[in-house]
RNA sequence: GGGUCGUUAGCUCAGCUGGUAGAGCAGCGGACUUUUAAUCCGUUGGUCACAGGUUCGAUCCCUGUACGACCCA
């Protein structure tokens, strides 16, 4: 290795490689697996000095050598632990010289005894440093880590690696998961697995992402939810059931949507519609008690109170109370059509332009003028029929369904209905939404003659729910961005290099 | 899809009304035996996202493209 190499990226490269070269040419074994750690950096912090030796396994963030001295900061999953070798210390001259062919960012087994330094810090004295696995990429700035919001989605093992609040992020992400379970299955439903590839897109209103299967010669969509397997289980005898995991739509990205996301959807048979935002409203209070601070959470600019207790408002008095209009107007069809008319050059307003149901109407009007202000959670009820094709028609009013949405700072949070099990009336809505589908309209359901079949086997009544977990998560954790809590969110292909 | 802003060293960032670029960290060389973002001295490193255009001359002005952030849809 030449001393005076240039510093750019593909020579930092080089060198760190070549390290590991010289590792391997003094008999080192280059990449070791043989080395057991003892203890977690976190568990010797608690631990008192004493000459026992201790083996702790991680990675260095830090270095400093002082000439015939040096220390080194070791971080693992627990925590970080310092390293220290010098040259009068028993069999630690080689130790200093393995510290010093050390890079940021290398792991390592380092094996030693406790001790602490004169300002109190609980250091190893450095017996055995080995190298377990080279770093060759140079790791991000040592204080400010990853920074470009960009990189920190697209290179997560760097922005995990050099940020323990990301890690810790993530970490709580898996706790409210946890905790998701534990509360169903404390209420006696079953955690099942349903299909993720479907002959049949169905369960919700969206554009599907297509696949094949080869040897079946056969076309398969990706789930845009699993409603009408686990309503299928329903049928099958389980009377409650929940599933995590995800689904995939075909649209845009956002700060609101990855095109695959994960859902929790859950059913319960003998159950309505009323009694699901009952137990969500305790699912939430419970998630409130161990990750928002006095049943508060900071979102989106807002400040929320998830205390129980939400509000509920039929959609047509909340369309005609944030629009300044009489419930009468709110069901008329020519009021609405002018109302969004207004949004000029918008999609709404084309939408509206066309031939849309009254429903439909109802629904962009809310969409565009009462969503985005429901900031403390609302449950908005007595959807139209017309836009909820699996939901069950109230007995006193067949345009509308048993049917709710909850809204936390302006943003879908869960979608909820007592389940339509009459077979004849499902059969009616997917021949409507299958003529849709065939006048042009890409997300409207499929006829689904198997499914159907399944409800003739008699589905007992039942209520279900569809949560968003990823953006459950941003509202516990305060995250504005749902690729802040996704591992990996899709990224387009990074820009080539070469012009 | 539309608007606004951004893209400069491996990372974090400066760079004025146009005269081909700087810092900190990392790296490299040196000093230093209890440091804590160690310190001190020296030093390497750049197709200024990409492609055009205007200009004697472009990181800077203009157009387009890619990628991203925010807002609107």
């Amino acid at each position: 290795m030449g001393n005076k190499e240039a510093a750019s990226g593909e020579k930092l490269y080089q060198m760190r490689k070549a390290k590991l070269d010289e590792q391997a040419a003094a008999g080192r074994i280059r990449y070791p697996n043989d080395f057991s750690p003892t203890h977690a950096a976190a568990t010797l912090a608690q631990a008192e000095p004493d000459s026992t030796p201790v083996r702790v396994a991680g990675r260095i963030m830090l270095i400093r050598q002082m000439g015939k001295s040096a220390f080194a900061t070791l971080a693992d999953a627990s925590g970080h632990i310092q390293l220290h070798a010098a040259v009068a210390e028993d069999g630690c001259r080689d130790c200093l010289d393995r510290l010093g062919e050390l890079d940021l960012g290398d792991i390592v087994g380092a094996t030693g005894s406790l001790f602490r330094t004169r300002r109190g810090e609980l250091t190893i004295a450095l017996t055995e440093l080995r190298l377990l696995a080279k770093c060759l990429r140079p790791p991000p700035e040592k204080h400010k880590g990853l920074v470009d919001p960009e990189l920190r989605s697209r290179k997560r093992h760097l922005a995990l690696m050099s940020d323990p609040a990301e890690r810790q992020r993530f970490r709580k992400r898996s706790a409210i998961i946890a905790s998701l379970r534990a509360f169903f299955d404390e209420r006696g439903y079953l955690e099942v697995e349903t299909p993720m590839m479907h002959p049949i897109a169905g369960g919700a209103a969206a554009r599907p992402f297509c696949t094949r299967h080869n040897s079946l010669d056969m076309q398969l969509y990706l789930r845009i939810a699993p409603e009408l397997y686990l309503k299928r289980l329903l049928v099958g005898g389980y009377e409650r059931v929940y599933e995590i995991n995800r689904s995939f739509r075909n649209e845009g990205v956002s700060t609101r949507h990855n095109p695959e996301f994960t859902m929790l959807e859950f059913y319960a048979a003998y159950r309505r519609h009323t009694d699901m935002m009952d137990l969500t409203e305790e699912l939430f209070a419970q998630l409130a008690e161990r990750f928002a601070d006095d049943g508060r959470v900071e979102w989106l600019g807002h400040s929320i109170n998830l205390a129980s207790g939400w509000r509920r408002i039929g959609l047509i008095d909340a369309i005609a109370e944030y629009n300044g209009l009489s419930p009468e107007q709110a069901r008329d069809e020519q009021v609405l059509t002018e109302r969004l008319a207004g949004f000029a050059g918008d999609k709404a307003a084309a939408a509206a332009a066309g031939r849309p149901s009254l429903g439909q109407l109802q629904m962009l009007l809310f969409d565009k003028t009462v969503a985005g202000k429901l900031i403390d959670p609302t449950f908005v009820t007595d959807f139209p029929a017309s836009v909820s094709p699996l939901a069950r028609r109230a007995d006193d009013d067949p345009e509308i369904a048993e049917r709710f949405e909850l809204y936390i700072g302006g943003c879908e949070m869960a979608n909820g209905f007592s389940e339509l099990n009459d077979p004849a009336i499902q059969a009616q809505v997917f021949r409507a939404q299958a003529a849709a589908a065939a006048a042009g309209d890409e997300e409207a359901m499929h006829y689904d003659a198997d499914y159907i079949e399944a409800l003739e086997a008699a589905m007992p009544p039942a209520a279900g729910e569809g949560i968003g977990i990823d953006r459950l998560v941003m509202l516990m954790l305060g995250c504005s961005s749902i690729r802040e809590v996704m591992l990996f969110p899709l990224v387009r292909p990074a820009a080539e290099k070469a012009g």
